[in-house]
DNA sequence: AATTACGATAAGATAATGCTTATGATTATC
DNA sequence: GATAATCATAAGCATTATCTTATCGTAATT
């Protein structure tokens, strides 16, 4: 194996372009015998002379200039290389990858959006996907930061929340509370309400606000995602509690409406997670700098 | 700048495959802590953690990445460095430029054609001057050796006669001494002789020879090329003196004869030459073993 | 809770690297 | 032939690299 040193081979670049031991030695600094020396454990190393004197003047050996030709294929890989590296410690460059609890969805890619539109060439993937599987993907280390609504307990994670979430109750425009005021929680035991799977946050959200105000509720059809739980709400099976943030457009539309229930909005928050080992990236600090300071005003427009 | 250690690297490509600095240490035959110490020492250099410890996973960072994608790079370009040198060391592989005296040119073109054909992959060029400027060529370190009749005097340089060089009298065919036998060197003060340059390799030799017999001779045209004596020689402007090996097609189809005069031919010897302190490659040191055990035997056929 | 595996850290020995100054040998140049 | 330039060599010194053993903290496994 041939065991080259960078300053080896540095020097001898400087050498092999100068054609002089005496000129590279000023270049670099340095003395005129510890460039000869340079050069010498480097023909060692290589087996075979590299430069050859004639008179005063110094050439270069047929494995010289085979030697050169790779020496500066090394060297500006190295600077390369120093040059993306440098890029990553500060923001021009490298990859986040979050990904977000489903129901994160509605308004993340936002938040995504502005930010890489802040840092354009730091190149942004989004994960949308159940909490199970996002937890997954913490334990194995497969995405920077997670964005959810209730982080789990137990698992070593550092989670910060950064705005609020308010979950409301939602029904069909057409229903009979719909335009009535603080309507007392105890009204809403007569009515059925389509649920998220138990385990999903909103559900187990949605349980102990019950529990605390020893009010029981009457669970309905079960739904595995918000948007099935929207349509069945238009649909007249029953009313729904999920993030305000999940349902602006049917608001818009006038397709549901938010009860004005006494006790409500439950307010809950949205944090970003890693796991507490977790070295982030110049990338990842920025964006979890940016969601702690900034992602309450920006989705206010 | 980034000061990196090829150790540094091969440590940091061999846990990046592995994704343990554990097994890292088995492989390399070294400490754990060992590894460590590298990996960590490159992390101070590069200015951003490689590796990250997740539980008892080790996991790349961004960074560490992107250097893994340079340091594969460099691995490859030194390795295929070694492969170069190492065939060059052996004579699978190098450059052989040879320059020729013009004289030389009538047989040096097969002894290249034999050794380019036993050494394939060796890239032969072959260069044909005059002797002025063959020396200067010499001088300038522009190629590995030259062949020539005369080795000049003075310059420090290396000549080893590989073959011998005869010199012969050559007339038209039909010239009245073509047939005769033993021509007494006397007979020839009557001829006139077509010349080469001074300082010619020819004239020089040819000069020297009448001087010692105390023979005058009387020069006739100049000419600078063999190839015109000849022509001159076969259109009966005079007798002409020319390494036999120059002549070989001539005599063949019969348009020139051999004088057999006295004392001829002159034997003279054909040298390869470089200069003294010339490193020669391993190509070249073979090219010049090659002629000193082989020329002349290689030319008899 | 005990065990096992992994990596970090500390201390210390040894080797190598890299440099300098001084000097010598050789060669081009005036 | 004297001079100046160029590279090689030698001796000596300080610094840096590299490795080892011993030990610790933490996390996964049983």
């Amino acid at each position: 194996m041939l065991h080259l040193t960078f300053r080896q081979l540095s020097v001898f670049e400087a050498v092999a372009r100068l054609l002089s031991y005496s000129r590279a030695a000023e270049e670099l600094h340095l003395s005129q015998p510890a460039v000869s020396m340079q050069i010498k454990q480097l023909e060692e190393n290589v087996g075979l002379p590299l430069f050859e004197q004639l008179g005063k003047k110094t050439f270069l050996t047929e494995a010289g200039r085979e030697l050169s030709h790779y020496s500066r294929i090394i060297a500006q890989q190295l600077a390369e290389a120093e040059s993306v590296l440098g890029e990553l410690k500060g923001l021009q460059r490298g990859k986040l990858k979050i990904s977000v609890a489903s129901t994160a969805n509605y308004f993340a890619p936002q938040l995504l959006a502005i930010f890489s539109q802040r840092f354009p060439t730091v190149s942004v993937s989004l994960d949308v996907t159940n909490r199970q599987a996002l937890l997954a993907q913490l334990a194995n280390n497969e995405m920077d930061m997670a964005v959810m609504g209730q982080p789990p307990e137990g698992l070593d994670l550092v989670a910060e929340s950064f705005m609020e979430n308010p979950l409301v109750v939602i029904a069909p425009v057409k229903h009979p509370l719909a335009s009535a005021k603080k309507i007392p929680l105890a009204r809403l035991q007569s009515e059925t309400f389509l649920v998220r799977e138990p385990g999903s946050g909103t559900r187990i959200a949605m349980e102990r606000f019950f529990n605390q105000h020893g009010v029981p509720f009457h669970a309905g059809m079960e739904m595995s995602s918000n948007e099935a739980i929207k349509q069945a709400v238009q649909a007249g099976l029953g009313l729904g509690i999920l993030s305000l943030h999940t349902i602006g457009l049917e608001l818009e539309t006038k397709r549901l409406k938010v009860l004005d229930v006494k006790g409500f909005p439950i307010m809950r928050d949205w944090y970003v997670v890693h796991r507490k080992a977790k070295r982030l990236s110049t990338v990842a600090q920025a964006f979890k700098a940016f969601l702690l300071t900034e992602a309450k005003q920006m989705l206010g427009h």
